[in-house]
DNA sequence: CCGCAAGATGTGCTCGGTCATATGTCCCTC
DNA sequence: GAGGGACATATGACCGAGCACATCTTGCGG
């Protein structure tokens, strides 16, 4: 009872219906300058006519060459893996290249593995794989026949192409801005501790701390969740004297903020709160958040960048791009009372 | 100067590896009962020897099956249409699919066909165009070669299948809940106009009001952004004697707290608020927002299930799969004074 | 008017699998 | 011991493109 519908054309229907040998409409197909100008014409009237398309599939296995790119990453809902493989998606479509996405509910060594592995059946060019978590850079260390990888937010692993965000850095930005206003030390509200991000973030804060000579005090576990940043905020408000507070990012910063307003603590009257991200909603919390921009847009077109060299010139020596932060300034910092 | 590196094995080595055919080799990949134990366990050493894996695209050539699916959506960075592609390739690749994601800047007729004939050209079994603009649904209407197609959130258009969520039902459910805590009338923030769920959301206020015999104030204009939304709370916040509004999404909801908190206005004291998504961030604005749960997932497992129906018992009628909406009561509603 | 090079077009093989079919093997029954 | 059937394995064609090379045109200089 199978559908009676007749098969697809092919080259040689195109090249029959216009008087050529399939060659031909190869060469019309892939802008071949060796085509006389009215055979051309002939050629695309009957493709058109037959309503041809071509068939990649065919043309990746004897090119040996997809088109396409695998993308690993981690529970893509989130705003910073939605972003970059927005930004990933929207650079490989100028540069020709499809997306084949793989969504992992666990970072997992051997997920990430496998992963790689269905990519590299299905036959895709080179993957990237939004690694920031540590067991996930840790799967990228021996990888099999020499398919291109370039890793987002991978360790400085030598064995893979790296493009990050310098999150040293922007956390060094965000505690500057608060030593700047007069608050004697920064509290610190830490992500998980196996996130490559969250490990930058808090060495980024540490560090600009003993840079000051100021005290560190001890960093409130997290995991991302404006939950977590709930339950950090009001052990904070219990604190006393803290006056300023550094979120790994921006949703626990909502958390915080949320706790603290509870608890009836003014932001940024009695303690400033700095986030990370800068997702959109930051802009409209209440306050308006202070928080350390990350342009995922930029680091998915590098990846892309780098990935397509990669590809194209042969395995040459592994790149790390290291892109930097930028600071936005809003309304939940003011200099200490 | 190309690389030295040895071509990956073919089944052809295998074959030759293990002493048999290539045929058998296949059979054994492909789990054919007639294999000989003792013949499959030497297949399988030489195919773990060899580390070979097999070459989907050659398969897919022969089998006319990628195993790929296409994914058509606007602005994968919003939380919606996010977590649907998440759902999406969860179901999918429990299912056995690859995901192939075209991620579009605008939802025009023009860019959504373009880019469904660019995924059937790739050969994929089936697209998913999550089309929640009136400009895509139109574009679903005379579409290619039987091509599986699955809207989310298209219009009731009988052209192709349909998963959505029931917007006018999830609008019903915040203006009634309103409704019954006194409140005289609701006001809205709305969508912008060209998208189906802007729409459906606006229907179902008006409709409940109707319903309810209460007055039908006109609603305010959006964009979904929060900034749209603190425009709207100024407005509102002007207006007086508004004592409860039905913001179209959780992000303008967001931008109507804070422009109503900034002017002063206690919420839930003087105005209720309700959104419509219920993103991770809502159960932490300040207040709490009160407001429509859509379960993204499942909307992405159906369209996978429909989907697949479609591919493999062919062209069957069109599935329209409405699910319901729930509704979450946090802190930004209360009885009216 | 011929020769020759560059341009235009055609021929046949290849990519790496699967499918249909042929061939071979074994066991059981009459 | 011949015949039949079920199982095991091999053979060759084929999917629809691209590539290398062969062949046929054409234009131009000598």
């Amino acid at each position: 009872m199978t559908t009676p519908k007749r098969r697809l054309p092919v080259m040689a229907d195109v090249a029959k219906e216009a008087g050529v040998s399939h060659q031909t409409v190869s060469r019309v197909l892939n802008d071949h300058p060796n085509v006389r100008a009215d055979t051309r014409a002939r050629v695309e009237a009957a493709i058109t006519r037959l309503g041809y398309r071509r068939n990649l599939v065919a043309r990746a296995l004897v090119t040996k060459r997809s088109r396409t790119l695998g993308v690993v990453s981690f529970d893509t809902k989130l705003y910073g893996p939605a972003s970059t493989i927005y930004g990933i998606e929207q650079a490989a479509r100028t540069a020709g290249y499809f997306i084949s996405i793989v969504s992992l509910k666990s970072l997992d060594t051997a997920s990430v593995r496998e992963a790689i592995d269905y990519l590299a059946e299905q036959g895709v060019d080179g993957v990237v794989v939004v690694a920031p978590q540590r067991s996930a850079a840790r799967a990228l260390v021996k990888l099999p026949s020499g398919l291109p990888v370039v890793a987002v937010e991978g360790t400085h692993n030598a064995d893979v192409s790296v493009v990050c965000i310098d999150q040293l850095e922007g956390a060094k930005l965000a505690v500057r801005h608060l030593l700047q206003l007069g608050h004697e030390t920064v509290w610190h509200v830490r992500g998980p501790s196996d996130w490559l991000e969250a490990e930058g973030r808090l060495e980024g804060w540490r560090a600009a701390l003993e840079e000051a000579g100021r005290p560190v005090p001890e960093p409130l576990a997290g995991d991302w969740s404006p939950h977590a940043g709930y339950e950090a905020g009001k052990s904070l408000a219990a604190m006393g004297g803290v006056t300023a507070v550094f979120t790994a990012n921006d949703q626990m910063a909502l958390g915080v903020l949320r706790a603290l307003s509870e608890e009836g603590v003014r932001v940024p009257g009695r303690i400033s709160v700095v986030g990370f991200d800068d997702i959109p909603e930051s802009e409209f919390f209440s306050p308006p958040l202070t928080t350390v921009r990350q342009d995922f847009d930029v680091v998915g077109r590098h990846c892309i960048e780098v990935l397509l060299r990669q590809i194209d010139v042969g395995h040459t020596a592994y790149e790390r791009l290291v892109i930097r932060p930028s600071f936005v300034v809003r309304s939940s910092t003011a200099p200490v009372r």
